[in-house]
This record gives C-alpha cells, sequence and structure tokens, in this order.
DNA sequence: AACCGGTCTTGACATGGATCAAACTCGCGC
DNA sequence: GCGCGAGTTTGATCCATGTCAAGACCGGTT
C-alpha cells in the first residue's frame, strides 16, 4: 500500500491470470500494457454498449457481472451470455463495425477498454498476443456450440443443471466456492438464456431442491449434490 | 484456357469475392496465395477432420457441402452448421489445439488447407488478411447468436423458415437461384441443427407446401412465397 | 424386374413445458 | 410501520412437439 494511484496496467492486474495477458511474458506483458487506454465504470442496470452502436473496442470485465443479449425487431429478447470479471465482451462487434448485442452490467461494474485497432497493431508485434487473442474468439464459438447443444437437444432439468455447474466452475476458477453461489440475474434472464420460461426455471429449481440436490434461497444457491448434477446432465452410461 | 495445370492460388479462385481473399488489393492477394498449402478432396460421408483430432489448419471450401456437428459422451449429436463453397470451417479448433467437433461432407468436396500457424505470419505482416481473419472468427460469433436466438424462443414453422431462408440467401450470393434448392442433408440433420425431431421437420415442410409458400419434392424445395415465409420469422408488426 | 435399406410422410397418442392465474416475499420509499 | 412493485413460487390447464408405429418412396444392387 505504498501508493494509492493505481496504474492502469495488466502486469499489476491481480486478473491477470484469467484475462487478456493470461500465458505471456514479462516482455510481452509490457506490451499489452499500451492495449487499456481507460477503465469505464457500468452502474447496475446500464449498458456498455448497444445493439446498432458503433464497434470500437473490446472489453474485459475487471469488476462485475454482465448479460450479453439479442433483440429482434419483433421485440424477442434472448440472452446470448453471461460474463464475469476477466472475460472479454464485444466481439460480436468485429465483423460489421458494429455491436449486434446489448451488453447490460447486472450489478455494478469496471471494465478495461481495449481499443481494437491497438490490439490489432500490438498483435502484429507481439504474436503471443496474437495467438491469445484467437484463442479467446475460438472459445467463445466452442462456448456457443456447447449452448446449441443445450439448447437444442437438452430438457428443462439438464438445462439447468449444466448452467449451474458451468456458473460455479468459472466462480471457482476465480477464486470462489465451488458450492456456494449468488446468481446475478433473474428468472427470467435465466429462462431466456436457457430457452425457457421464468415460470420452469423456478419449478425446476424446486425440483432439485426438493431432491437435496440444492438449496435455494433467493439468488442464493448452495449445491449440495454436485455429482447428482454431473449425472443430470450427463447420464452414466450403464452399458458397456 | 492456356493452360491445364491450374495453380493453387486464391488469386485466380472463382470464390475469391466470396472466401478468404475477400476485400484485399493485387499486393495483399499475392501474399495470400501462399496460405493455402495443399488441396484435399474429402468424399460424401468422410470427415475433414474428428473431434479430438489435434488442430493444425483451417479450411475454405471449394466445393461441396459439410455439415459440422459435437457429439457428448452420452452419444447426444447436435449439428452446429453447414457450411458451403467459400466458408471457413476448423475455427474451434484453436482455443485447445484439438478439434471439438466433426466436420463431415455431405457431398463430394474439395478443401483448400491453410495451416494456422502461415495464417498467424502472413496476418502479422498484412493487416488486411489479419482483419478479415478476425471478421471471419466475429462473424461466426454473431451466427451462432442468431441460432441460440432460433433455438431459445422459435416454434418449429419459424424455425424452419429462418433455414430455408438463410439456405437460399447464401446460395444466391454464390450464383444460385433465390428460389430453387437442392437440401444436401436428411431431414434428421435439419432436425439436428433445428433442434426439432424429423417428423416434426417433415410435417412443417407439408404444412408449408399445404399453404403454397413452398413446393417439396424429396430434398428439392421451391421457394414460392418468400415474402410469407419472412413475415413467418418477423412477424410483421400491427399495433397502433 | 424384384428386392432392399435408407429416407421420408403421416397418423394416433403422450407429455414436457408453456400459459394463465393467484398468492407470497422482500427491499425500498414515504 | 405500511404499502407498493418487482421478482418469485405454485397450481391448474392447454397445446406444440415428441414418441411410436405403419407404410410409401426412391435409388442402387442382384
Amino acid at each position: 500500500m505504498t501508493t494509492k494511484a493505481i496504474k492502469i496496467a495488466c502486469s499489476n492486474c491481480n486478473l491477470r491470470d484469467l484475462c487478456m495477458p493470461m500465458g505471456l511474458n514479462a516482455d510481452e506483458l509490457i506490451r499489452v500494457d499500451e492495449l487499456v487506454a481507460a477503465r469505464r465504470p457500468v452502474k447496475r442496470g446500464g449498458a456498455l454498449f448497444h445493439s446498432g452502436e458503433k464497434f470500437s473496442s473490446l472489453y474485459a470485465i475487471r469488476t462485475g457481472f454482465f448479460k450479453t443479449c439479442v433483440i429482434t425487431e419483433d421485440g424477442r429478447d434472448q440472452v446470448t451470455g453471461f460474463q464475469m470479471a476477466g472475460e472479454i465482451i464485444g466481439l460480436d462487434g468485429i465483423v460489421n463495425d458494429q455491436h449486434t448485442c446489448n451488453a447490460i452490467a447486472l450489478e455494478d461494474a469496471e471494465v478495461c477498454v481495449m481499443p481494437f485497432d491497438r490490439i490489432e497493431e500490438i498483435s502484429r508485434e507481439v504474436s503471443a498476443l496474437q495467438h491469445h487473442v484467437h484463442k479467446i474468439m475460438s472459445r467463445e464459438i466452442v462456448r456457443e456450440h456447447g449452448i446449441m447443444l443445450l439448447l437444442g437437444s437438452m430438457r428443462a432439468e439438464e438445462r439447468l443443471a449444466a448452467f449451474l455447474l458451468n456458473l460455479v466452475q468459472r466462480l471457482e476458477a476465480r477464486g470462489f466456492s465451488r458450492s456456494e453461489l449468488v446468481l446475478r440475474m433473474t428468472r427470467e434472464e435465466i429462462g431466456s438464456y436457457l430457452g425457457m420460461k421464468l415460470e420452469t426455471v423456478s419449478r425446476t429449481f424446486s425440483k432439485f431442491a426438493d431432491e437435496g440436490l440444492i438449496k435455494v434461497s433467493q439468488r442464493n444457491i448452495s449445491i449440495l449434490d454436485s455429482d447428482a448434477l454431473k449425472h443430470i446432465v450427463n447420464p452414466p452410461q450403464q452399458c458397456h
């Protein structure tokens, strides 16, 4: 605690093992420090960007929790993801130079603003960063394949179990409990993400609670039987 | 027709306005020609790559038609996309250096093999290529957002209408008819992609045919009323 | 030409999740 | 402390789609 003025630097950031600088060496880290043009706070309920807005930067989440959602002309609203500290949002904007979804903070948040032209510039010089950016985009593609599988072929219980397991797993990677979590989103937002109605989300939570798999009190969830949840998602094969 | 020996060169390729070289100038095109290490034929029913296989290259489709699908341990199978000439497959493999889905040819096909390290190398020198690669990945992310919307919030008729419109639109961009198309995939594969059973796909085709929106004979589809299909996907607002 | 397997269509019925509705909880401002 | 609204839970009912089953179609092979 020598100084109060914290430099905007990935090399100092406590998320550096999860976020943009992941896997870079010391020299490369110094170059990556140039990436972050600014920090930007976003109030709970506020938008980091809207669909249609001009794309200029990617954002790394420092603190807080976001949802991204696409909205159709006829008012349908689909949550496409929930993002937490260390994750990158805005990739959808690259292709047409404008964002195609809304990014909404579900709690007070702060993001690192990384102008995309600067990312491309430094990527040309630091191949480790270049590869890392490619990995981040590829990871998003693979994540979405998983959601397609979930939406296309799982039943309500399987979806919700997969959702909970995914959330705790990511929270655990950030140093949180592997069994306790606080949902930052409403039942309706969970439902939108998982392709089911809020009533079904609520009923399925109740069912899991009745069966002793989880404990639910409002948005606080305790995972009591993680294995049972895993079996719901991936039924253990009893044939050989 | 001066020579029979066709060089493996993007600059000569008749897909150059759709595929990897899209939007590059003459000088840049010359560099991109180095990308393609080889051409590779894939027989109908054969796999370009399998889930779990080591990732080394991206593939540009020259001719033919592919599906990509993810398979779960418990045997669930989800088609994640159908790809046609000029489109790029393999992006899922970057993040973990191994493919996470299967790419299967639905008709005899030929692809251009582009080693990914070479793509990264040339991207560092040709910023137009770099940006183009980013766009291709971003486009895939946006496409998958669209599928999530479809799977998460549309009904069977809306899904199938959206599917048909998307297919003809892409075929039209390749110089084919905007009203006639030949399905390269089975009803079951369509169903897997759209999150519905093959019987429902079949019934929905029949329903569209009864209503005079399309004509179906086996895998040949004629679009008779494209606007009506669009209205099914995006009901015209009649409020206020 | 007859056969065969894979694919597709259609019907009858079952069901998971949607819909509609009512009541409960909790945090917040007055 | 009270009332209000947003969010949630739970029940009753409905319906879109899944499931099961039978038969039709089609291309390829004998």
